[in-house]
DNA sequence: CCAGCCTTGCT
DNA sequence: GCAAGGCTG
């Protein structure tokens, strides 16, 4: 005790000296440890780093697909912060309650995390940051769940992009930051705060319907994800820009799910196909448009945040979409059996699987907004329930674009044939034989795991008759054209 | 203002 | 060849 310093009567803990205090990593989609510049600038201070992930509204909101594969990526992730020396304290509440507390638990006075560019995690992380800094808590958000900006994008005019590829031209040449490394150690703070089980968050058992499927294809976490890059690019991206299209074949980098938790980050992404197209490899050109397509969405999310919920295009409010969700067609749709083969293909892989091919979601949108005249909405909230890569802002401009109320949109009078759409991209019904049961002899086990996956009452049986299509392609096209023809703007 | 252009198609 | 019309420079 210095001379002239009172002593307190009360033992009051001293708080941390600033540069001892620890710094709060809060996670949310940006489950790894390389290329994370919050969880990097954390580690390089050599102040202890704890990582806490909140279920707050925004996770209980999810869909129940989503939410299961965020219970598996932040298992795995958690068991990767424990291999690293560190832990992922998880937390129930609002955001802001939750840091605030877990703050003065552990005296930090810095929480940091990455930037979301969605209207509601913007809503929600605006409070946070404005809350924790009335507090004196300092908030720091940090970029790298796209590759640009959005609000670095601009026309000529000093607008934003509304058509891709201007915005293509406008950002492939320009320089994105390298990777950063995994922090090589995570101090840890003098006591762990608590933190609550995984088990007790109840994420959901949604995908235990396809647990064989989907096991087989298990691709969570950091490692898995980075593995999946580099397998693709030693035999995938050759070829991407024509197998890519291809549902029958492994053709794609399947990444979507990594990139929508952030185990994998865009930019490490980018530089990889980067690499590849200074190789001269030749789909590696077409690999990195489908990244800047990811960046496309949240440009136009973040300019136009009502992409998300209502008609890009407003006008098309008047048209006369139809809203019910429970007709037979709608119920057709969703489970699987309007009669239409790649259709039905497409949605019953996504109900074992969380996954469906992109091919396949541009024909089950277009089936559903245009021959069976249904809105956008139901499509991609049914979406939103059973992918396990949902992504609110790809999620929407997906729909839109195949609806044709979104910006840069397929023209609605352009409706896919999902016959003659099958004849180009799965002649020889490898797609759609997988996941169609009825009329094989020996049906192949993805399609008759869908008959274990789906509930009982549906009614559903291997043994049935395919069903004859709800509406015919013919048809279905002369009804859209017709309504097209007839809207009042 | 205009000219050129616009992911994925169909008959 | 058709199907509109908006976007961008």
């Amino acid at each position: 005790m210095r001379e002239g310093r009172v002593p307190s009567r009360v033992a009051t803990p001293e708080p941390p000296l600033p540069e001892r205090s620890p710094i709060i990593v809060w996670f949310r989609r940006d489950l790894r440890l390389s290329d994370h510049a919050a969880l990097h600038a954390a580690a390089r201070t050599g102040r202890p780093v704890i990582a806490v992930a909140i279920r707050d509204p925004l996770v209980d909101a999810l869909g129940a697909a989503p939410k299961w594969r965020l219970g598996e990526g932040l298992r795995v992730f958690g068991d990767a912060l424990r291999a690293a020396g560190s832990r992922l304290i998880l937390r129930t509440g609002d955001a802001l309650d939750v840091l605030q507390r877990l703050a003065e638990e552990t005296g930090a006075r810095d929480v940091w995390w990455m930037r979301a560019y969605d209207p509601d995690s913007v809503a929600r992380d605006k409070i946070v940051k404005a809350g924790l800094e009335a507090r004196g808590v300092t908030a720091m958000s940090c970029a790298g769940h796209v590759l640009f900006e959005p609000w670095t994008v601009e026309t000529g005019t000093g607008g934003f992009y509304k058509v891709y590829t201007p915005f293509w031209k406008a950002v492939r040449g320009r320089g994105v930051v390298a990777p950063l490394p995994a922090p090589s150690r995570l101090p840890a703070p003098d006591a762990w705060p608590g933190s609550e089980r995984l088990e007790d968050w109840r994420m959901g058992r949604a995908m235990d319907r396809g647990a064989d499927i989907v096991a087989r294809w298990a691709n969570v976490g950091e490692r898995a994800a980075q593995d999946r890059l580099e397998a693709f690019l030693d035999d995938g991206i050759d070829g991407y820009h024509q197998t890519r299209d291809l549902p029958g074949v492994v053709g794609t980098s399947n990444l979507s799910e990594n990139l929508a938790l952030g185990e994998i980050s865009v930019a490490q992404c980018w530089h990889a196909g980067q690499r590849a197209r200074h190789e001269g490899r030749a789909g590696a050109e077409t690999f990195l448009k489908e990244l800047v397509w990811r960046d496309f969405a949240y440009h136009l999310t973040w300019h136009t945040p009502h992409l998300l919920t209502r008609n890009w295009r407003t006008e098309w409010d008047a048209f006369g979409w139809r809203e019910e969700a429970d007709t037979d067609e709608v119920r057709a749709w969703k489970q699987g059996r309007t009669g239409i083969a790649f259709v039905d293909a497409g949605q019953r892989e996504m109900y074992v699987t969380g996954r469906m091919h992109n091919r396949a979601r541009m024909i089950v949108a277009s089936y559903l907004t245009k021959h069976l005249m249904t809105h956008w909405r139901i499509g991609q909230k049914w979406f939103e329930d059973h992918l396990i890569d949902w992504d609110p802002a790809n999620n929407a401009l997906g729909w839109q674009w195949a609806a044709g109320s979104g910006p840069d949109a397929t023209p609605y009078f352009r409706v896919f044939n999902p016959v003659t759409q099958l004849d180009r991209f799965d002649r020889d019904r490898a797609y759609v034989d997988r996941w169609i049961a009825e009329g094989q002899a020996n049906p192949p086990p993805e399609a008759l795991s869908y008959f274990e996956a789906v509930p009982r009452r549906w009614g559903l049986d291997p043994d049935d008759a395919y069903p004859d299509p709800v509406v015919e392609p013919g048809e279905g096209r002369a009804r859209a054209l017709a309504a097209y023809e007839n809207r009042a703007f």
